[in-house]
DNA sequence: ACCATCAATGACAGCGCTAACACCAAAACC
DNA sequence: GGTTTTGGTGTTAGCGCTGTCATTGATGGT
């Protein structure tokens, strides 16, 4: 009775999965130089590392991170929350994250808000039972104490896509407000003067972009309440045909229109061309986000060009100096944006 | 020296963390009923039980799941595997997984693979070490060496998308030649006797889609090799339409195109326009998929429209199935798909 | 009044791994 | 020739949690 466990370890562990104890034992070795010959290589001797790496091969050896986690500070594991997949913007920025964050060992834990503050905070916590080293969120827009949650268990946060100026906050995006002024602007230096703006799902980032379209035209005198529709509903191309022909309606005179992205500026576009109306000659339309399909419709959609690869990238490039405890040259930084002028304005 | 631990732990757990023994020793009870108050709590009684929640509100306590899955066989992960986020296919997959999932209280790690077997297999060796209950993964083409991995931690899989018909596998999808023919029968039954077929990606998906494409034309005694255009080249709506102009050179008499999915159908669609190509006058053309925005297409897209979302969510059905050895009723389910006739055929 | 049952809680061990230190022989130094 | 350094390895303890008993006191049936 007294030898039975470890009987039982000699075989393999009681789970039945390989261990490295199970790996020390076969090659004669202690388990804690079988957990070297991975993590720190250099510090085993060339043959007993080549031993050890063959059998652990022979076994299918699998670490267990769990353990691994639990007996390191480090759990290797960087929380990312976005707001949707649905929207191609995001997707594109994870994947700058994910070749940042691969390369360095770091697994990466997706989580989706669907817009929402409270699924986000619902995701935070779910996720800091990871024992992240690491979280990177969209936007700023959280909620009070989404923000305790976090501060108390001491992991740093960067933001992506919208800018803060906060001291203690990290961001990388690019002012949403900065952006929609220059897409009025082309839409005013095209000689339009009767620009409407259409905008769905109502985040922080689509507020922004219509604070910065309010304000251009306000400054141009041309701001007209009426030629604005916002709606709470999420975005996809059919909506954006449906906002175009309410828009109509209430401002039939609109000579420009400016969606809040290219899904609805598409179907935008799509409605047009299914009533008959001329773009750009009737009515311009702009998007925003500059979706690579938006370069492939019949006319081809003026955009905004948005770096949300480089935001991805920047951001875990950040969160991981944050994390090693580098220094960070600026806590926020500012990607800029480009306009691509095509045939629909 | 003899107490300094135990004074330490009387303050908080080494690592700055809340633990359960934190809360247990402010409560005044044993840390095993603290864990049992948060994961059984009709096993402790109810004053004891509100206390301990209450203490943990205040002190901000996140339980950690890399102690929990060590001490308990299961993890409570189930790992995700799919080829890309850049199809909305997959994405509104993950929407049905995660609606079965989440309610019961497992975590999904999902994994994009990029339509690479080789991306897959390293996927599965490093979420293998978060000890996942289960694997969902997307098609059946993956990688010997990748089975045999699986195989030998014993952990269930399911496959999503395609089916089947092996022992001992699990599958939820539908028949992708059966879909590709009754695409390919609707152009017949319009008349279309010139029909093309454009693929790209040529995951496993699509080329069973061509057999059937293939296969159809064969029996009608109509098949032509010159209508077909596969390139490997990742779909995306611009290369449609290059694929398209591709394909009408080597093919002009061509009057029907079946695209493999709806992203290169809307490319083709908008450079008929642009080209002056009448739809479905001169040409008519098939998507597959049916993604929301074909509908909106002018002129609409016929597509074909896969239960993606369904799939998603009896794929994790059966997986949870597995995971508790609950009796699966059946190995294979076949979905079916439905075509949609629109304008543009 | 007796034993069986049950609800509520606790003691203990251990999941698989790694940090920190200890150890030893060989190499390098003065 | 003795001391220090170095490279390679082992010992020990413990990360935070939960499975498996054991324990206690109350309840119920006869």
């Amino acid at each position: 009775m007294n030898e039975k466990p470890i009987k039982a370890k000699a075989r393999a562990s009681s789970t039945g999965r390989v261990t490295l104890d199970d790996i020390a034992r076969r090659v004669g070795v202690s388990s804690i130089t079988v957990s070297r010959a991975f993590r720190r290589p250099d510090k085993v001797a060339d043959e007993v590392r080549e031993r050890i790496q063959r059998v652990a091969d022979e076994m299918g050896y699998v670490s267990n991170r769990a353990a691994s986690s639990l007996a390191s500070a480090r759990s290797m594991n960087i929380v990312v929350l976005v707001p949707s997949l649905r929207n191609m913007v995001f997707v594109e920025t994870l994947d700058g994250v994910e070749k940042v964050l691969r390369p360095k060992g770091y697994q990466m834990l997706l989580g989706v808000t669907n817009y929402s503050p409270e699924e986000e905070e619902a995701l935070v916590r779910a996720y800091l039972a990871f024992d992240p080293d690491g979280i990177l969120l969209t936007g700023m827009n959280y909620r009070e104490s989404t923000r305790r949650l976090i501060e108390q268990v001491r992991v740093p946060v960067v933001h992506m896509m919208e800018l803060s100026d906060r001291e203690g906050v990290y961001s990388v995006g690019f002012s949403q407000e900065a952006a929609a002024e220059a897409m009025t602007e082309h839409l005013l230096a095209q000689g339009r003067r009767r620009i409407a703006f259409i905008g769905s799902q109502l985040d922080s980032r689509t507020l922004a972009r219509n604070r910065g379209y309010r304000d251009t035209l306000m400054r141009a005198g041309l701001y007209e309440p009426r030629r604005e529709l916002m709606v709470p509903d999420s975005s996809s191309v059919a909506l954006g045909g449906i906002l175009l022909e309410r828009l109509l309606q209430q401002a039939p005179d609109t000579d420009a229109i400016f969606f809040c992205n290219d899904d609805l500026a598409q179907g935008g576009l799509f409605e047009c061309l299914r009533k008959g109306i001329s773009v750009p000659g009737q009515l311009a339309i702009g998007g925003f986000n500059d979706l690579p399909s938006s370069a492939c419709t019949v006319p081809a959609l003026t955009s905004v060009a948005t770096p949300r690869f480089d935001i991805g990238m920047r951001s875990a490039d950040m969160l991981l100096s944050l994390i090693d405890g580098r220094p960070v040259a600026r806590q926020h930084i500012d990607l800029g944006v480009a306009l691509k002028p095509r045939q629909s304005t």
